[in-house]
RNA sequence: GGGCAGUUAGCUCAGCGGAAGAGCACUUCCCUUACAAGGAAGGGGUCACAGGUUCGAGCCCUGUACUGCCCACCA
């Protein structure tokens, strides 16, 4: 460990040497205890099928950015991963390596594709909880969950028994949204809806003749409509009641064209006469809302689409057996050809498409489970009102209620095979077995729902029981995942249930807030009776520098793993830590890492350089923390650190983990290496090996503690430099690894304020030498002298007192501070802060510039004094401003007047030469 | 059709009631023994628009315009 460090920090040999040591100290896990507070996150269990992408990267750095930082605060953090069956999706994906062998899961059967699945899922379906530790996350790996392992199979199980004995989980033939591609139901929130510019059609539906003619004034009526191929499962046309173009033919019928059948004209509040042409065709078996009509007035459902897209027997030659697409350009030809076609308009509407494949969503009638959510959705939205639930940032509170308060049944079966097996099991011999084929019922025996297969019917006691054959949502089994994941139903003598739920916080990106969070909320209070989780953090989505959403197809992805390879993966977290604003999107590119790779290797020098120096200290027997005494710049930067570890606690504390990357940025840059580190170098290259103790001890102390802070964020670079500390004896008191240190804590009220303002001064008349050099093109290796006129004498002793700051940060070879010195000839001048500073450039200096530059200031100095002016002359602002804000205007004023006379005085004289 | 964000320097974004900020990019100078993945300095913005509140407004209020996202059964 007391190797000298590199020049460069290097990640790639440092990630997998702590990784494997954090394992190896088992750091990460987590037991019950009752004297420590848990802190509890369970992992948003990624899909098996996937590999990391930035949006899983951003995610889980947040959690272990919280987790970390718990940890380090003495909590008892426990951070459970594990990875979601991913239901129709993973399904596609072995489906697909099955098609390029020529297969479908038909042709393997239920039993051998579930074998396919289960062994692909053993070869590739820990890929991503590896790269979760390439990424440094601190989960408790020893818990690692599957939503389809036996622990979490068995929550499922118990869970949809306990609906179904409570009523709550029923089936019924109803109109759902269903995916030819994957052949399956979806629930409503599964379905994306895409604004798309398709077509209005509107077609003459001829009214049927009753031998009174004459009394309609219309021998047709036109609907208009999106989906003309539906129209062969018409069986009605609706208008609105209180619409007099159509009042009269209410009753009629009228001829459906291309088919001939006779509907009725039907009168429906459903209907908005102001759309289209007002009247609409209603098919019952292919529309939401003609469905509901359909209810209403006891309608035929004709189902003229198949599970496959096509045009079923029903629909009537010569359509049967078309492509639904097919079908619908089929029908627009031949009913143009009848000149019932009227208008095609071009109409922006929204589409449904699968969320997993894309496909255009048909609804179709079909026999499914649908689950009860009213009650479940009062309780959760109760929660969310009174804070049970609380949302960060709180803006997403109003949407996660709007959702509930609309939700309607949630459809879980699917079609599938891939996931868990709906635990319902039919008598074989009831006429409710829907798997009876040509069997003839004997009995009326209702299903039954059971944990474990039954022997025989409960009703009849007869001994064939067939199972169901469709699988749960995978949502289903995602919702229970809080509680799932610490073996519920074992509730008796379940010590972590009890001791870790309900769960702290919850990190999510929002376009899984209803699918998921929603659900979990639900859930946790019908089973646990408790909120699932107090916070939850939502996070943006990543996109690319163009706001596109980073999507393989778009090819726009930036690999996470790629940036770690190449920028290190401090550089990656620390990168997205701190675009991650609360709820907001974020841009990446590729830009934003470099940056944060900088960072870090800004971090390793300035460590490099301080242990460097430490190293070559004799310290005696023991590392001496805060030797006295301490001077100016010490007080300083202690100040600008107990400001810091503040500011950085509570943003952590209120999830602004990019508002702490940006303060310790800031401080860490700007202030620590650029004049803390610079003005210790006098005192550590210095002859006085006390002073040099002291400068080393307030870096390294401080060093320490900004690595802290950063550690949570910042997990690789922050433990490596820690143990290049390893020798000083301070760290032995703050633990062997930095992931264990205790956060930095510090008393604010040691805040020196009169430190801080000295410095300020002190850093602006560097500032100042420094512009004149580069503006006059003076080398900065180059010492030259200044002079300073100050006029407050307390003000002129701090200076005299720290001139070997100025004149080491400004390399000036002398320093003459006074309070009425005459202007060196040939000199170039600042004025500001209260003093006038002078820098002679004989031979060097171009008067002409340095006049154009003085007459500059000079302009912005009356400026000033006219904007002040102006403040004060108003009589509002002296009589209702705080005094503390006249007074300020006051000074800024005199100091401009001061300003301004110096420059003048200052220029007459240059002119008069 | 509803809702929620955003609009600040060329780009990515902080700031959210008392003198316009950072990073990147740009210009000039510097390989000064922590760091050229660096240092010093500089240029660049009527803070989308219009009203209002206030002594004072990127910051609060009300509209408007764009942009993005979410929700929604106008066929």
């Amino acid at each position: 460990m007391n190797k000298e460090m590199d020049k460069t920090y290097d990640p790639s040999v440092v990630e997998q040497k702590w990784y494997d040591s954090w394992l190896k100290n088992d750091i990460f896990s987590s037991h019950p205890d009752s004297t420590r507070r848990p802190f509890t996150v369970v992992i948003p269990p990624p899909n098996v099928t996937g590999s990391l992408h930035m949006g899983h990267a951003l995610n889980a750095t947040m959690q272990d950015i919280i987790v970390r930082f718990k940890r380090m605060q003495g909590f008892n953090p426990l951070w459970v991963p594990g990875t979601d069956h991913g239901g129709i999706a993973t399904q596609n994906v072995v489906e697909k390596l099955l098609k390029a062998e020529g297969k479908s899961r038909h042709d393997l059967g239920r039993e051998k594709f579930l074998e396919r699945m289960w062994q692909w899922r053993t070869e590739s379906g820990d890929t991503i909880l590896m790269q979760l530790r390439r990424l440094g996350c601190s989960l408790d790996w020893s818990r690692t969950r599957f939503t389809m392992d036996e622990t979490c199979s068995r929550a499922v199980t118990a869970a949809f028994v306990k609906l179904f004995e409570k009523g709550l989980i029923y089936r019924g033939k109803r109109l759902v949204n269903w995916c030819p591609r994957c052949h399956t139901a979806l629930a409503d929130i599964e379905v994306e809806h895409e604004e798309e510019v398709g077509k209005l059609w509107h077609i003459k539906y001829v009214l049927k003749s009753r031998g009174l003619i004459s009394l309609f004034k219309k021998k047709y009526i036109v609907v208009a409509t999106t989906r003309p191929e539906t129209m062969l499962g018409d069986t009605a046309v609706a208008v609105h009641p209180d619409d007099k173009r159509y009042k009269d033919l209410i009753g009629s019928m009228v001829v459906l064209p291309l088919i001939g059948r006779e509907i009725p004209v039907i009168a429906d509040t459903a209907i908005d006469p102001s759309f289209g042409t007002g009247a609409v065709k209603v098919t019952p078996a292919h529309d939401p809302v003609d469905f509901e009509i359909g209810v209403r007035h006891q309608l035929d459902r004709i189902e003229v689409i198949d599970f496959h897209g096509k045009m079923t027997a029903a629909a009537g030659e010569p359509y049967a057996g078309l492509d639904r697409f097919a079908a619908r350009k089929k029908i627009l030809n031949d009913l143009e050809a009848q000149k019932l076609l009227l208008e095609t308009a071009n109409h922006p509407h929204a589409v449904g498409h699968c969320y997993r494949c894309a496909t255009v969503i048909e609804p179709l009638l079909s026999e499914q489970w649908f689950l009860k959510v009213e009650d479940m959705s009062r309780r959760a939205m109760q929660s969310v009102a009174d804070g049970a639930v609380k949302f960060y940032p709180d803006s997403w509170a109003k949407p996660c209620l709007s959702w509930l308060e609309n939700l309607r049944d949630w459809c879980i079966s699917r079609q599938i095979w891939w996931g868990h097996r709906i635990p319902v099991y039919y008598c074989a011999s009831s006429s409710i077995n829907p798997y009876a084929g040509t069997r003839t019922p004997t009995t009326d025996c209702a299903p039954c729902a059971s944990v474990e297969s039954p022997a025989k019917c409960p009703h009849c006691g007869g001994a064939e029981m067939v199972q169901d054959a469709d699988v749960l949502d995978t949502w289903f089994s995602s919702a229970l995942w809080p509680f799932s994941v610490m073996g519920w139903p074992e509730i008796a003598d379940n010590a972590d249930l009890k001791y870790y739920y309900p769960t702290s916080v919850l990190v999510t990106g929002h376009e899984i807030l209803y699918l998921w969070v929603a659900r979990m909320v639900q859930m946790g209070l019908e089973f646990m009776d408790a909120v699932p989780f107090k916070h939850v953090y939502i996070h943006g989505i990543v996109r690319d520098k163009f706001g596109k959403k980073m999507s393989k197809s778009l090819g726009n992805v930036i690999d996470p793993l790629g940036v770690m390879e190449k920028y290190g993966t401090d550089a990656l977290r620390f990168s997205l830590t701190q675009s991650a604003a609360p709820g907001r999107d974020m841009q990446l590119s590729e830009d934003s890492f470099l940056s944060a790779r900088n960072f870090a290797n800004k971090i390793w020098n300035a460590s490099r350089f301080i242990m460097m120096n430490v190293r070559s200290v004799d310290w005696g027997k023991d590392f001496i923390m805060a030797v006295w005494p301490l001077e100016l710049c010490d007080h300083w930067i202690l100040s600008e650190y107990r400001i810091l570890v503040g500011e950085v606690t509570v943003a952590l504390d209120s999830y602004n983990m990019d508002a702490a990357a940006r303060l310790i940025y800031e401080f860490f840059w700007s202030k620590y290496c650029d004049w803390y580190i610079e003005l210790a170098k006098i005192r550590i290259a210095g002859t006085d090996a006390e002073k040099r103790k002291v400068a080393l001890s307030i870096l390294t102390e401080i060093l320490a503690g900004v690595l802290r802070l950063l550690h949570p964020i910042m997990p690789f670079i922050t433990e490596e430099i820690w143990s290049h500390m390893a020798e000083l004896d301070f760290r032995a008191k703050k633990g062997p690894t930095i992931a264990l240190s205790s956060w930095p804590e510090v008393n604010p009220e040691k805040i020196d304020t009169t430190a801080i303002a000295r410095m300020r001064a002190l850093q602006e008349i560097v500032t100042a030498v420094r512009t004149i050099r580069s503006e006059m093109n003076v080398p900065p290796g180059k010492l030259i002298t200044a002079v300073i006129n100050v006029s407050a004498p307390e003000t002129r002793e701090m200076i005299e007192q720290h001139r070997q700051y100025v004149q080491y940060l400004a390399k000036l070879e002398t320093l003459t501070v006074g309070s009425a010195l005459p202007r060196p000839p040939q000199s170039a001048m600042f004025v500001g802060g209260g003093i006038e500073l002078f820098v002679p450039l004989a031979g060097i200096i171009d008067l002409e510039k340095e006049k154009t530059r003085l007459k500059k200031e000079s302009a912005n100095a009356a400026a000033e004094i006219e904007r002040c002016t102006a403040k004060l002359n108003n009589a509002d602002f002296s009589a209702r401003a705080p005094a503390s804000e006249v007074a300020k205007m006051k000074a800024r004023l005199a100091e401009a007047v001061v300003k301004s006379n110096n420059l003048d005085t200052t220029l007459k004289a240059m002119e008069g030469r």
